[in-house]
DNA sequence: GTCCTCTATATGCGGATTGTCAATAGATGG
DNA sequence: CCATCTATTGACAATCCGCATATAGAGGAC
């Protein structure tokens, strides 16, 4: 199977997304701001931020984590203790935390930005 | 000067904005649905969308005219009569209005989940 | 035991998209 | 005729995303 997870591999594939990055780096964060977690559970729990698993790869989520930890946002240590395969635990650093904040306010701007377009095309 | 615009050219790069594309067609396409007009001057009035044109290269707009016409969703004609260079005058077609409606409808799910976003980061 | 499935992470490829910058060219003003 | 403003286009590099694939431990079926 690609990297996706359980269910028919079927010949459905998955459509490009623009920008997806845009909501999906914050989702990561916030989620790591909330309890620490590894990849493949935060990657199960997108579905709560609108990701729904058919349009989304696992490996953009577990690329995306090595990249914010590159950045200094989250640091990793490997989980024996726990059943299965041993998991990568990410928790969020300091540096996370702000940089989360910033992207809060980012989108918040961008919200601001599409409900200003909603509305001009409303007016006609 | 680069794809910018008037100024001074000075040492300032323009800062790499992620998913402006976003927002970017869709506010393209509705001053287009508003009247015609060019590549230059919907360049001009993008700031009306929030776009500055320092953290905005014109060639981006033209080639998404382009790009929009190709896919059948605007057409352009020569204008020869107005001062200076030569214009490319683009127009709105009706596979244009039915995608703005599609876009817009995009960008309010989008909204949603920026929203969804922000209140459960402002939870703790 | 052997096979299959589920959990869990990682990497490489290739095409599509994007960002930056340079080139072109007519018009205008000094 | 030289600099500047208008206006558009193309080239190149970097990044992004979907897909395929590799690895590997644990548990159940038989």
């Amino acid at each position: 199977m690609p990297g996706g997870r359980r269910g028919d591999p079927g010949p459905c594939r998955k459509r490009r997304r623009r920008g997806m990055r845009l909501i999906l780096r914050p989702s990561l964060l916030l989620m790591l701001a909330e309890k620490e977690n590894h990849g493949y559970e935060l990657y199960d729990q997108l579905s709560a931020f609108g990701f729904e698993p058919q349009q989304l790869d696992s490996s953009i989520v577990y690329r995306d984590l090595r990249e914010m930890e590159e950045l200094g946002l989250i640091e990793s240590y490997w989980d024996d203790d726990s059943k299965g395969p041993k998991r990568r635990m990410y928790r969020i650093l300091d540096a996370g935390q702000t940089r989360l904040k910033e992207w809060i306010e980012s989108l918040k701007s961008i919200k601001n930005r599409i409900n200003q377009l909603i509305k001009r095309y409303k007016s006609n």
